[in-house]
RNA sequence: GGGUUGGUAGCUCAGUCGGUAGAGCAGCGGCCUUUUAAGCCGUUGGUCGCGGGUUCGAGUCCCGCCCAACCCA
Protein backbone atom coordinates (compact mmCIF):
# COMPACT_ATOMS: atom_id res chain seq x y z
CA UNK A 1 0.00 0.00 0.00
CA UNK A 2 2.81 2.40 0.69
CA UNK A 3 4.00 1.68 -2.82
CA UNK A 4 0.82 3.27 -4.02
CA UNK A 5 1.08 6.34 -1.83
CA UNK A 6 4.61 6.90 -2.90
CA UNK A 7 3.70 6.53 -6.53
CA UNK A 8 0.78 8.93 -6.31
CA UNK A 9 2.97 11.41 -4.47
CA UNK A 10 5.63 11.22 -7.15
CA UNK A 11 3.08 11.76 -9.91
CA UNK A 12 1.56 14.75 -8.10
CA UNK A 13 4.92 16.28 -7.36
CA UNK A 14 5.92 15.86 -10.95
CA UNK A 15 2.78 17.37 -12.37
CA UNK A 16 3.14 20.35 -10.04
CA UNK A 17 6.69 21.04 -11.09
CA UNK A 18 6.11 20.99 -14.85
CA UNK A 19 3.08 21.71 -16.97
CA UNK A 20 1.69 18.36 -18.15
CA UNK A 21 2.65 17.49 -21.72
CA UNK A 22 0.64 15.14 -23.89
CA UNK A 23 2.88 12.11 -24.18
CA UNK A 24 5.23 13.25 -21.45
CA UNK A 25 2.64 12.83 -18.72
CA UNK A 26 2.29 9.14 -19.58
CA UNK A 27 6.05 8.78 -19.53
CA UNK A 28 6.30 10.70 -16.28
CA UNK A 29 3.78 8.38 -14.68
CA UNK A 30 5.91 5.42 -15.61
CA UNK A 31 9.08 7.11 -14.45
CA UNK A 32 7.38 7.80 -11.14
CA UNK A 33 6.59 4.10 -10.82
CA UNK A 34 10.20 3.37 -11.61
CA UNK A 35 11.39 5.69 -8.86
CA UNK A 36 8.91 4.17 -6.40
CA UNK A 37 10.23 0.69 -7.18
CA UNK A 38 13.83 1.79 -6.77
CA UNK A 39 13.02 3.39 -3.45
CA UNK A 40 11.83 -0.04 -2.33
CA UNK A 41 15.13 -1.56 -3.39
CA UNK A 42 13.74 -3.18 -6.51
CA UNK A 43 15.94 -3.01 -9.61
CA UNK A 44 13.58 -2.39 -12.55
CA UNK A 45 16.21 -3.37 -15.14
CA UNK A 46 17.64 -6.77 -14.39
CA UNK A 47 20.65 -8.33 -16.05
CA UNK A 48 19.36 -11.82 -16.52
CA UNK A 49 16.50 -14.23 -16.08
CA UNK A 50 16.49 -17.92 -16.95
CA UNK A 51 13.07 -19.12 -18.09
CA UNK A 52 12.49 -22.87 -18.00
CA UNK A 53 10.87 -22.69 -21.45
CA UNK A 54 9.13 -20.41 -23.92
CA UNK A 55 5.51 -19.31 -23.50
CA UNK A 56 4.46 -21.54 -26.37
CA UNK A 57 6.33 -24.53 -24.92
CA UNK A 58 4.67 -24.01 -21.56
CA UNK A 59 1.28 -24.26 -23.25
CA UNK A 60 2.26 -27.07 -25.58
CA UNK A 61 3.70 -29.25 -22.81
CA UNK A 62 0.78 -28.71 -20.51
CA UNK A 63 0.72 -30.87 -17.39
CA UNK A 64 -1.59 -29.80 -14.59
CA UNK A 65 0.47 -28.54 -11.67
CA UNK A 66 3.81 -28.57 -13.50
CA UNK A 67 6.12 -25.81 -12.39
CA UNK A 68 7.29 -23.41 -15.11
CA UNK A 69 9.15 -20.14 -15.43
CA UNK A 70 8.56 -17.90 -18.43
CA UNK A 71 9.75 -14.45 -19.42
CA UNK A 72 8.23 -11.89 -21.72
CA UNK A 73 6.43 -8.67 -22.26
CA UNK A 74 3.18 -7.84 -20.50
CA UNK A 75 0.64 -7.33 -23.29
CA UNK A 76 -2.71 -7.34 -21.51
CA UNK A 77 -3.98 -6.70 -18.05
CA UNK A 78 -7.34 -7.82 -16.62
CA UNK A 79 -7.79 -6.66 -13.05
CA UNK A 80 -10.33 -8.55 -10.90
CA UNK A 81 -9.67 -6.84 -7.60
CA UNK A 82 -8.02 -9.42 -5.38
CA UNK A 83 -6.81 -11.39 -8.38
CA UNK A 84 -5.79 -10.43 -11.86
CA UNK A 85 -4.83 -11.87 -15.22
CA UNK A 86 -2.05 -10.67 -17.44
CA UNK A 87 -0.78 -11.92 -20.78
CA UNK A 88 2.94 -12.51 -21.15
CA UNK A 89 4.34 -12.69 -24.66
CA UNK A 90 7.72 -13.82 -25.92
CA UNK A 91 8.81 -14.60 -29.47
CA UNK A 92 7.10 -17.98 -29.38
CA UNK A 93 3.67 -16.73 -28.38
CA UNK A 94 1.68 -15.77 -25.31
CA UNK A 95 0.56 -17.35 -22.09
CA UNK A 96 -1.85 -16.11 -19.45
CA UNK A 97 -0.61 -15.57 -15.91
CA UNK A 98 -3.02 -15.53 -12.97
CA UNK A 99 -2.03 -13.65 -9.83
CA UNK A 100 -3.82 -13.85 -6.50
CA UNK A 101 -3.45 -11.46 -3.61
CA UNK A 102 -3.50 -14.16 -0.91
CA UNK A 103 -0.69 -16.03 -2.72
CA UNK A 104 1.64 -13.14 -3.52
CA UNK A 105 1.00 -11.12 -0.37
CA UNK A 106 -0.19 -7.52 -0.24
CA UNK A 107 3.04 -5.83 -1.21
CA UNK A 108 4.02 -8.06 -4.14
CA UNK A 109 0.46 -8.09 -5.40
CA UNK A 110 0.36 -4.32 -5.28
CA UNK A 111 3.54 -4.08 -7.31
CA UNK A 112 2.23 -6.64 -9.78
CA UNK A 113 -1.01 -4.70 -10.12
CA UNK A 114 0.91 -1.61 -11.13
CA UNK A 115 2.88 -3.26 -13.88
CA UNK A 116 2.43 -1.40 -17.17
CA UNK A 117 1.65 -2.78 -20.58
CA UNK A 118 5.01 -3.20 -22.24
CA UNK A 119 6.98 -4.14 -19.12
CA UNK A 120 9.11 -7.28 -19.25
CA UNK A 121 8.71 -9.73 -16.41
CA UNK A 122 9.84 -13.18 -15.44
CA UNK A 123 7.06 -15.31 -13.94
CA UNK A 124 7.27 -18.55 -12.01
CA UNK A 125 4.30 -20.72 -11.07
CA UNK A 126 2.34 -23.84 -11.85
CA UNK A 127 0.21 -24.71 -14.84
CA UNK A 128 -3.56 -24.88 -14.50
CA UNK A 129 -6.59 -24.42 -16.71
CA UNK A 130 -9.15 -21.71 -16.10
CA UNK A 131 -12.93 -22.16 -16.21
CA UNK A 132 -12.91 -20.93 -19.78
CA UNK A 133 -10.34 -23.52 -20.77
CA UNK A 134 -7.27 -21.30 -21.07
CA UNK A 135 -3.97 -22.90 -20.06
CA UNK A 136 -2.48 -20.49 -17.55
CA UNK A 137 0.24 -20.09 -14.95
CA UNK A 138 -0.81 -19.68 -11.33
CA UNK A 139 1.77 -17.13 -10.27
CA UNK A 140 4.02 -18.00 -7.33
CA UNK A 141 6.59 -15.25 -7.80
CA UNK A 142 7.62 -12.72 -10.42
CA UNK A 143 10.56 -10.48 -11.25
CA UNK A 144 10.37 -7.19 -13.10
CA UNK A 145 13.02 -7.56 -15.79
CA UNK A 146 12.70 -4.29 -17.68
CA UNK A 147 10.33 -1.40 -17.27
CA UNK A 148 8.83 0.23 -20.37
CA UNK A 149 8.74 3.99 -20.09
CA UNK A 150 6.56 4.55 -23.14
CA UNK A 151 3.08 3.20 -23.78
CA UNK A 152 2.81 0.51 -26.48
CA UNK A 153 0.46 0.94 -29.46
CA UNK A 154 -3.19 0.00 -28.93
CA UNK A 155 -3.87 -3.70 -28.92
CA UNK A 156 -7.11 -4.20 -30.83
CA UNK A 157 -6.56 -2.10 -33.89
CA UNK A 158 -2.91 -2.80 -34.33
CA UNK A 159 -0.68 -0.05 -35.61
CA UNK A 160 -1.96 1.46 -38.86
CA UNK A 161 0.15 4.57 -39.35
CA UNK A 162 2.48 3.54 -42.16
CA UNK A 163 5.06 6.08 -41.21
CA UNK A 164 5.38 4.84 -37.64
CA UNK A 165 5.24 1.24 -38.87
CA UNK A 166 8.30 1.77 -41.07
CA UNK A 167 10.24 4.26 -38.97
CA UNK A 168 9.65 2.42 -35.68
CA UNK A 169 9.39 -1.09 -36.99
CA UNK A 170 9.72 -2.55 -33.50
CA UNK A 171 6.29 -1.13 -32.69
CA UNK A 172 4.89 -2.66 -35.86
CA UNK A 173 6.33 -6.02 -34.81
CA UNK A 174 4.76 -5.71 -31.38
CA UNK A 175 1.36 -4.56 -32.61
CA UNK A 176 0.92 -6.56 -35.81
CA UNK A 177 1.56 -10.31 -35.52
CA UNK A 178 1.15 -10.80 -39.28
CA UNK A 179 4.05 -8.42 -39.89
CA UNK A 180 6.28 -10.38 -37.55
CA UNK A 181 5.29 -13.57 -39.37
CA UNK A 182 6.42 -12.08 -42.70
CA UNK A 183 9.88 -11.35 -41.35
CA UNK A 184 10.23 -14.71 -39.65
CA UNK A 185 9.37 -16.30 -42.99
CA UNK A 186 11.82 -14.05 -44.79
CA UNK A 187 14.50 -15.38 -42.49
CA UNK A 188 13.46 -18.95 -43.30
CA UNK A 189 13.51 -18.20 -47.02
CA UNK A 190 17.11 -17.05 -46.80
CA UNK A 191 18.03 -20.04 -44.66
CA UNK A 192 16.51 -22.41 -47.23
CA UNK A 193 18.33 -20.66 -50.08
CA UNK A 194 21.58 -21.32 -48.25
CA UNK A 195 20.61 -24.92 -47.53
CA UNK A 196 19.75 -25.54 -51.16
CA UNK A 197 23.00 -24.08 -52.47
CA UNK A 198 25.17 -25.73 -49.83
CA UNK A 199 23.58 -29.08 -50.66
CA UNK A 200 24.61 -28.58 -54.25
CA UNK A 201 28.22 -27.86 -53.35
CA UNK A 202 28.16 -24.09 -53.63
CA UNK A 203 30.53 -22.13 -51.39
CA UNK A 204 29.31 -18.96 -49.76
CA UNK A 205 31.68 -16.03 -49.98
CA UNK A 206 31.82 -12.33 -49.14
CA UNK A 207 33.21 -9.76 -51.52
CA UNK A 208 33.81 -6.04 -51.08
CA UNK A 209 30.89 -3.71 -50.59
CA UNK A 210 33.14 -0.71 -51.03
CA UNK A 211 34.61 -0.71 -54.49
CA UNK A 212 36.90 1.70 -56.30
CA UNK A 213 35.10 0.97 -59.57
CA UNK A 214 31.49 -0.10 -59.21
CA UNK A 215 30.65 -2.55 -61.99
CA UNK A 216 28.54 -5.47 -63.02
CA UNK A 217 25.41 -3.48 -63.70
CA UNK A 218 24.26 -0.23 -65.18
CA UNK A 219 23.24 1.83 -62.18
CA UNK A 220 24.19 4.99 -60.36
CA UNK A 221 26.32 4.21 -57.28
CA UNK A 222 26.52 5.86 -53.88
CA UNK A 223 29.84 7.54 -53.11
CA UNK A 224 31.64 7.28 -49.81
CA UNK A 225 34.97 8.64 -48.68
CA UNK A 226 37.85 6.81 -47.10
CA UNK A 227 39.70 9.18 -44.77
CA UNK A 228 43.04 7.41 -44.34
CA UNK A 229 43.41 6.46 -47.99
CA UNK A 230 42.14 9.85 -49.10
CA UNK A 231 40.03 8.48 -51.91
CA UNK A 232 36.44 7.81 -52.79
CA UNK A 233 34.84 4.41 -52.78
CA UNK A 234 31.54 3.40 -54.23
CA UNK A 235 29.01 1.12 -52.60
CA UNK A 236 28.65 -1.88 -54.86
CA UNK A 237 25.83 -2.03 -57.40
CA UNK A 238 26.37 -5.75 -58.14
CA UNK A 239 28.37 -8.73 -56.92
CA UNK A 240 29.25 -10.06 -60.33
CA UNK A 241 32.77 -8.90 -61.09
CA UNK A 242 34.25 -10.15 -57.82
CA UNK A 243 32.49 -13.51 -57.96
CA UNK A 244 33.88 -14.05 -61.45
CA UNK A 245 37.39 -13.36 -60.15
CA UNK A 246 36.74 -16.29 -57.82
CA UNK A 247 35.87 -18.51 -60.80
CA UNK A 248 39.25 -17.55 -62.22
CA UNK A 249 40.74 -18.50 -58.86
CA UNK A 250 39.29 -21.97 -59.02
CA UNK A 251 36.24 -21.64 -56.81
CA UNK A 252 33.93 -23.45 -59.18
CA UNK A 253 30.62 -22.99 -57.43
CA UNK A 254 30.26 -19.79 -55.44
CA UNK A 255 27.47 -17.64 -54.22
CA UNK A 256 26.98 -14.54 -52.17
CA UNK A 257 23.89 -13.16 -50.51
CA UNK A 258 24.30 -9.52 -49.76
CA UNK A 259 23.29 -5.96 -50.09
CA UNK A 260 23.51 -3.95 -53.28
CA UNK A 261 23.14 -0.19 -53.33
CA UNK A 262 21.68 1.77 -56.20
CA UNK A 263 21.31 5.51 -56.15
CA UNK A 264 17.82 5.75 -57.52
CA UNK A 265 14.33 6.71 -56.41
CA UNK A 266 12.11 4.86 -54.00
CA UNK A 267 8.97 3.06 -55.03
CA UNK A 268 6.75 0.14 -54.24
CA UNK A 269 9.31 -2.05 -56.04
CA UNK A 270 12.56 -0.25 -55.26
CA UNK A 271 14.59 0.31 -52.13
CA UNK A 272 18.02 1.94 -52.59
CA UNK A 273 19.64 -0.93 -50.72
CA UNK A 274 18.34 -4.35 -51.54
CA UNK A 275 19.43 -7.92 -51.04
CA UNK A 276 20.71 -9.95 -53.92
CA UNK A 277 21.76 -13.54 -54.40
CA UNK A 278 24.31 -14.16 -57.09
CA UNK A 279 25.54 -17.66 -57.90
CA UNK A 280 28.13 -18.82 -60.44
CA UNK A 281 28.76 -22.32 -61.59
CA UNK A 282 31.83 -23.25 -63.61
CA UNK A 283 31.26 -25.42 -66.70
CA UNK A 284 27.58 -24.54 -66.64
CA UNK A 285 25.57 -22.23 -68.86
CA UNK A 286 22.28 -20.33 -68.76
CA UNK A 287 20.39 -23.61 -68.99
CA UNK A 288 22.13 -24.91 -65.86
CA UNK A 289 21.03 -21.69 -64.22
CA UNK A 290 17.48 -22.24 -65.36
CA UNK A 291 17.46 -25.56 -63.59
CA UNK A 292 19.09 -23.95 -60.56
CA UNK A 293 16.64 -21.05 -60.26
CA UNK A 294 13.61 -23.26 -60.75
CA UNK A 295 14.90 -25.81 -58.27
CA UNK A 296 15.82 -23.17 -55.75
CA UNK A 297 12.52 -21.30 -55.80
CA UNK A 298 10.55 -24.55 -55.57
CA UNK A 299 12.74 -25.82 -52.75
CA UNK A 300 12.19 -22.61 -50.81
CA UNK A 301 8.43 -22.58 -51.41
CA UNK A 302 8.04 -26.19 -50.38
CA UNK A 303 10.18 -25.90 -47.28
CA UNK A 304 8.95 -22.54 -46.04
CA UNK A 305 5.34 -22.49 -47.22
CA UNK A 306 4.65 -26.20 -47.72
CA UNK A 307 3.18 -25.53 -51.13
CA UNK A 308 4.02 -24.58 -54.70
CA UNK A 309 0.78 -22.65 -55.12
CA UNK A 310 1.06 -19.10 -53.84
CA UNK A 311 -2.06 -17.06 -53.22
CA UNK A 312 -2.00 -13.31 -52.86
CA UNK A 313 -4.87 -11.79 -50.95
CA UNK A 314 -6.24 -8.30 -50.52
CA UNK A 315 -6.99 -6.69 -47.17
CA UNK A 316 -10.38 -8.45 -47.03
CA UNK A 317 -8.75 -11.83 -47.53
CA UNK A 318 -10.01 -12.27 -51.08
CA UNK A 319 -7.59 -14.07 -53.38
CA UNK A 320 -6.36 -11.60 -55.97
CA UNK A 321 -3.64 -13.64 -57.61
CA UNK A 322 -2.58 -17.27 -57.73
CA UNK A 323 0.95 -18.22 -58.72
CA UNK A 324 1.65 -21.84 -59.56
CA UNK A 325 5.33 -22.69 -59.20
CA UNK A 326 4.99 -26.32 -60.26
CA UNK A 327 7.80 -27.14 -62.71
CA UNK A 328 8.60 -27.11 -65.52
CA UNK A 329 8.24 -23.38 -65.94
CA UNK A 330 7.32 -21.88 -69.25
CA UNK A 331 10.27 -21.04 -71.49
CA UNK A 332 9.85 -18.58 -74.33
CA UNK A 333 12.22 -16.68 -76.57
CA UNK A 334 12.23 -12.92 -76.23
CA UNK A 335 11.40 -12.36 -79.88
CA UNK A 336 8.50 -14.80 -79.72
CA UNK A 337 6.89 -13.26 -76.69
CA UNK A 338 7.34 -9.78 -78.14
CA UNK A 339 5.64 -10.90 -81.36
CA UNK A 340 2.86 -12.45 -79.30
CA UNK A 341 2.10 -9.21 -77.53
CA UNK A 342 3.15 -6.50 -79.96
CA UNK A 343 2.23 -8.05 -83.30
CA UNK A 344 3.59 -10.92 -85.39
CA UNK A 345 5.24 -8.47 -87.78
CA UNK A 346 6.91 -6.45 -85.02
CA UNK A 347 10.43 -7.23 -86.18
CA UNK A 348 9.59 -6.91 -89.88
CA UNK A 349 8.53 -3.27 -89.89
CA UNK A 350 10.90 -0.32 -90.02
CA UNK A 351 12.54 0.96 -86.82
CA UNK A 352 10.57 4.16 -87.21
CA UNK A 353 7.28 2.30 -87.35
CA UNK A 354 8.30 0.21 -84.32
CA UNK A 355 8.89 3.38 -82.40
CA UNK A 356 5.50 4.75 -83.38
CA UNK A 357 3.80 1.51 -82.42
CA UNK A 358 5.60 1.38 -79.11
CA UNK A 359 4.30 4.84 -78.27
CA UNK A 360 0.81 3.79 -79.33
CA UNK A 361 1.04 0.77 -77.05
CA UNK A 362 1.87 3.10 -74.18
CA UNK A 363 5.53 2.22 -73.66
CA UNK A 364 7.86 4.89 -72.31
CA UNK A 365 10.08 5.61 -75.27
CA UNK A 366 12.71 8.29 -74.85
CA UNK A 367 13.91 10.02 -78.04
CA UNK A 368 17.49 8.80 -77.57
CA UNK A 369 16.46 5.15 -77.35
CA UNK A 370 18.00 2.81 -79.88
CA UNK A 371 15.81 0.43 -81.82
CA UNK A 372 16.60 -2.35 -79.33
CA UNK A 373 15.76 -0.20 -76.39
CA UNK A 374 12.41 0.65 -77.96
CA UNK A 375 11.54 -3.05 -78.03
CA UNK A 376 13.00 -3.37 -74.53
CA UNK A 377 10.64 -0.65 -73.32
CA UNK A 378 7.69 -2.50 -74.82
CA UNK A 379 8.80 -5.68 -73.07
CA UNK A 380 9.22 -3.94 -69.75
CA UNK A 381 5.99 -1.98 -69.86
CA UNK A 382 3.61 -4.35 -71.60
CA UNK A 383 4.91 -7.87 -71.23
CA UNK A 384 6.74 -8.16 -67.94
CA UNK A 385 3.74 -7.03 -65.81
CA UNK A 386 1.60 -9.77 -67.40
CA UNK A 387 4.03 -12.56 -66.53
CA UNK A 388 2.45 -13.61 -63.27
CA UNK A 389 3.23 -17.32 -63.68
CA UNK A 390 6.93 -18.22 -63.66
CA UNK A 391 8.38 -17.66 -67.12
CA UNK A 392 11.90 -17.85 -68.51
CA UNK A 393 12.29 -15.31 -71.29
CA UNK A 394 15.41 -16.33 -73.21
CA UNK A 395 17.64 -15.13 -76.04
CA UNK A 396 17.57 -11.38 -75.59
CA UNK A 397 19.21 -9.29 -78.31
CA UNK A 398 22.92 -9.05 -77.67
CA UNK A 399 22.76 -5.25 -77.60
CA UNK A 400 20.77 -5.34 -74.37
CA UNK A 401 23.15 -7.61 -72.44
CA UNK A 402 26.86 -6.78 -72.56
CA UNK A 403 28.21 -9.51 -70.25
CA UNK A 404 26.74 -12.66 -71.83
CA UNK A 405 27.85 -14.96 -74.62
CA UNK A 406 26.33 -15.12 -78.07
CA UNK A 407 23.92 -17.88 -78.89
CA UNK A 408 25.40 -20.23 -81.51
CA UNK A 409 21.98 -20.86 -83.01
CA UNK A 410 21.16 -17.13 -83.38
CA UNK A 411 24.21 -14.88 -83.01
CA UNK A 412 22.05 -11.74 -82.87
CA UNK A 413 20.99 -12.93 -79.45
CA UNK A 414 22.77 -13.98 -76.28
CA UNK A 415 22.39 -17.03 -74.07
CA UNK A 416 20.47 -15.48 -71.22
CA UNK A 417 17.14 -15.60 -69.53
CA UNK A 418 15.11 -13.27 -67.46
CA UNK A 419 12.95 -15.15 -65.05
CA UNK A 420 9.71 -13.27 -64.44
CA UNK A 421 7.23 -14.14 -61.73
CA UNK A 422 4.50 -12.02 -60.22
CA UNK A 423 4.88 -9.46 -63.00
CA UNK A 424 8.42 -8.65 -61.98
CA UNK A 425 11.83 -9.60 -63.24
CA UNK A 426 13.08 -11.69 -60.40
CA UNK A 427 16.20 -13.43 -61.70
CA UNK A 428 18.40 -12.76 -64.72
CA UNK A 429 20.99 -15.36 -65.73
CA UNK A 430 23.66 -15.65 -68.38
CA UNK A 431 26.08 -17.92 -70.02
CA UNK A 432 28.90 -15.73 -68.80
CA UNK A 433 31.33 -14.03 -71.13
CA UNK A 434 34.79 -15.55 -70.67
CA UNK A 435 36.54 -14.22 -73.75
CA UNK A 436 38.77 -11.49 -72.29
CA UNK A 437 39.18 -9.68 -75.58
CA UNK A 438 35.48 -9.62 -76.28
CA UNK A 439 34.81 -8.61 -72.69
CA UNK A 440 37.28 -5.76 -72.84
CA UNK A 441 35.60 -4.37 -75.94
CA UNK A 442 32.21 -4.51 -74.33
CA UNK A 443 33.32 -2.86 -71.11
CA UNK A 444 35.29 -0.19 -72.95
CA UNK A 445 32.19 0.57 -74.95
CA UNK A 446 30.13 0.70 -71.78
CA UNK A 447 32.66 2.99 -70.10
CA UNK A 448 32.26 5.37 -73.01
CA UNK A 449 35.95 6.20 -73.21
CA UNK A 450 36.25 7.05 -69.51
CA UNK A 451 39.28 5.00 -68.54
CA UNK A 452 38.66 5.38 -64.80
CA UNK A 453 35.37 3.51 -65.20
CA UNK A 454 37.11 0.46 -66.62
CA UNK A 455 37.79 -2.31 -64.14
CA UNK A 456 41.23 -3.21 -65.41
CA UNK A 457 41.85 -5.64 -62.56
CA UNK A 458 38.78 -7.64 -63.57
CA UNK A 459 39.93 -7.76 -67.20
CA UNK A 460 43.39 -8.94 -66.14
CA UNK A 461 41.71 -11.70 -64.14
CA UNK A 462 39.79 -12.83 -67.23
CA UNK A 463 43.02 -12.87 -69.21
CA UNK A 464 44.28 -15.47 -66.76
CA UNK A 465 41.41 -17.64 -67.97
CA UNK A 466 37.90 -18.06 -66.65
CA UNK A 467 36.12 -21.38 -67.12
CA UNK A 468 32.84 -21.32 -69.02
CA UNK A 469 30.17 -20.65 -66.46
CA UNK A 470 26.55 -19.97 -65.85
CA UNK A 471 25.70 -17.13 -63.51
CA UNK A 472 22.51 -15.86 -62.03
CA UNK A 473 21.23 -13.13 -59.78
CA UNK A 474 18.09 -13.32 -57.73
CA UNK A 475 16.44 -10.38 -56.03
CA UNK A 476 15.68 -11.67 -52.54
CA UNK A 477 13.31 -8.85 -51.69
CA UNK A 478 11.20 -9.46 -54.78
CA UNK A 479 11.30 -13.20 -54.18
CA UNK A 480 9.96 -12.56 -50.69
CA UNK A 481 7.23 -10.29 -52.07
CA UNK A 482 6.17 -13.03 -54.44
CA UNK A 483 6.27 -15.85 -51.90
CA UNK A 484 4.79 -13.93 -48.99
CA UNK A 485 2.07 -12.10 -50.91
CA UNK A 486 3.34 -8.60 -50.19
CA UNK A 487 2.68 -5.92 -52.78
CA UNK A 488 5.25 -3.44 -51.47
CA UNK A 489 8.97 -3.99 -51.04
CA UNK A 490 8.72 -1.99 -47.82
CA UNK A 491 6.73 -4.80 -46.31
CA UNK A 492 9.55 -7.32 -46.73
CA UNK A 493 12.39 -5.03 -45.62
CA UNK A 494 12.55 -4.44 -41.88
CA UNK A 495 13.81 -0.91 -42.10
CA UNK A 496 12.97 0.46 -45.54
CA UNK A 497 14.60 3.69 -46.56
CA UNK A 498 12.47 6.76 -45.90
CA UNK A 499 13.22 10.41 -46.13
CA UNK A 500 14.92 11.49 -42.90
CA UNK A 501 12.51 13.33 -40.67
CA UNK A 502 13.64 16.75 -39.48
C1' G B 1 9.55 15.72 -60.65
C1' G B 2 3.68 15.69 -61.45
C1' G B 3 -1.27 14.12 -59.63
C1' U B 4 -4.54 12.11 -55.78
C1' U B 5 -5.39 11.06 -50.69
C1' G B 6 -4.00 11.55 -45.78
C1' G B 7 -1.47 13.85 -41.00
C1' U B 8 -6.81 15.75 -34.83
C1' A B 9 -5.18 12.57 -27.35
C1' G B 10 -0.13 7.24 -26.37
C1' C B 11 -3.21 3.98 -30.29
C1' U B 12 -7.65 3.63 -33.73
C1' C B 13 -10.81 7.19 -35.50
C1' A B 14 -15.24 11.05 -35.60
C1' G B 15 -15.57 16.32 -36.09
C1' U B 16 -22.01 18.80 -40.08
C1' C B 17 -22.68 25.28 -43.03
C1' G B 18 -16.54 28.67 -40.12
C1' G B 19 -19.09 29.42 -33.82
C1' U B 20 -16.21 26.67 -26.54
C1' A B 21 -12.12 19.88 -29.27
C1' G B 22 -15.15 14.41 -29.35
C1' A B 23 -15.51 8.78 -28.79
C1' G B 24 -13.45 3.88 -27.88
C1' C B 25 -9.08 1.74 -26.14
C1' A B 26 -4.64 2.90 -23.16
C1' G B 27 -3.55 5.88 -18.45
C1' C B 28 -5.11 7.33 -13.26
C1' G B 29 -8.70 6.41 -8.84
C1' G B 30 -12.73 3.12 -6.88
C1' C B 31 -15.57 -1.95 -6.81
C1' C B 32 -14.93 -7.03 -8.07
C1' U B 33 -10.47 -13.97 -6.46
C1' U B 34 -11.34 -17.95 -13.21
C1' U B 35 -10.96 -13.09 -16.80
C1' U B 36 -9.35 -13.05 -21.92
C1' A B 37 -11.47 -6.88 -26.72
C1' A B 38 -13.55 -8.78 -18.79
C1' G B 39 -17.33 -5.62 -16.58
C1' C B 40 -19.34 -1.31 -13.73
C1' C B 41 -18.52 3.90 -11.64
C1' G B 42 -15.48 8.21 -11.78
C1' U B 43 -11.43 10.88 -14.08
C1' U B 44 -6.73 12.98 -16.47
C1' G B 45 -4.98 13.87 -21.16
C1' G B 46 -4.97 18.38 -27.27
C1' U B 47 1.03 23.22 -30.51
C1' C B 48 -5.79 19.75 -34.63
C1' G B 49 1.81 18.15 -39.20
C1' C B 50 4.53 23.29 -39.64
C1' G B 51 4.25 28.58 -41.25
C1' G B 52 1.50 32.50 -43.17
C1' G B 53 -3.34 34.67 -44.78
C1' U B 54 -8.85 35.70 -44.87
C1' U B 55 -12.41 36.46 -40.76
C1' C B 56 -15.36 39.33 -35.00
C1' G B 57 -14.07 34.04 -34.89
C1' A B 58 -10.27 28.72 -38.51
C1' G B 59 -9.40 21.59 -36.99
C1' U B 60 -12.80 23.41 -40.96
C1' C B 61 -11.68 28.39 -46.15
C1' C B 62 -6.99 30.29 -49.07
C1' C B 63 -1.42 30.19 -49.99
C1' G B 64 3.36 28.02 -48.97
C1' C B 65 6.22 24.13 -46.74
C1' C B 66 7.27 19.16 -44.31
C1' C B 67 6.19 13.88 -43.97
C1' A B 68 3.63 9.52 -45.72
C1' A B 69 0.64 6.15 -48.96
C1' C B 70 -1.02 5.27 -53.87
C1' C B 71 -0.80 6.43 -59.10
C1' C B 72 2.09 8.61 -63.07
C1' A B 73 6.98 10.10 -65.17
Amino acid sequence: MDFLREFVFLVRRDSMEQPPQPLDSLIEQRKAKLAALRSKGIDPFRNKFSPSETCAAARANYVEGREVAVAGRVTAHRDMGKSLFIDVRDQSGRIQVYAQKNVLGDEQFDIFRHLDLGDFIGARGTLFTTKTGEPSIRLAAFTLLAKALRPPPAKYYGLEDTEIRYRQRYLDLIANPAVKEVFLQRSEIIREIRNFLHDRGFVEVETPMMQAIPGGAAAEPFVTKHNALGCNFYLRIALELYLKRLLVGGMDKVFEIGRNFRNEGLSRKHNPEFTMLEAYQAYGDYESMMELVQGLVCHVAENVLDTLVIEHKDSEGKVTKTIDLAPPWRTVKYKDIVRECAGADWFDVSPLERRERAVQLGADVAPEYTDFEVTGAVFEKLIEPTLIQPTFVTHLPKELVPLAKLSPEDPTTVEVFECCINGQEIAPAYTEQNDPIEQRERLEHQAGGEQQKLDEDFLVALEHGMPPAGGMGLGIDRLCMMLLGQESIRDVILFPQLKPKV
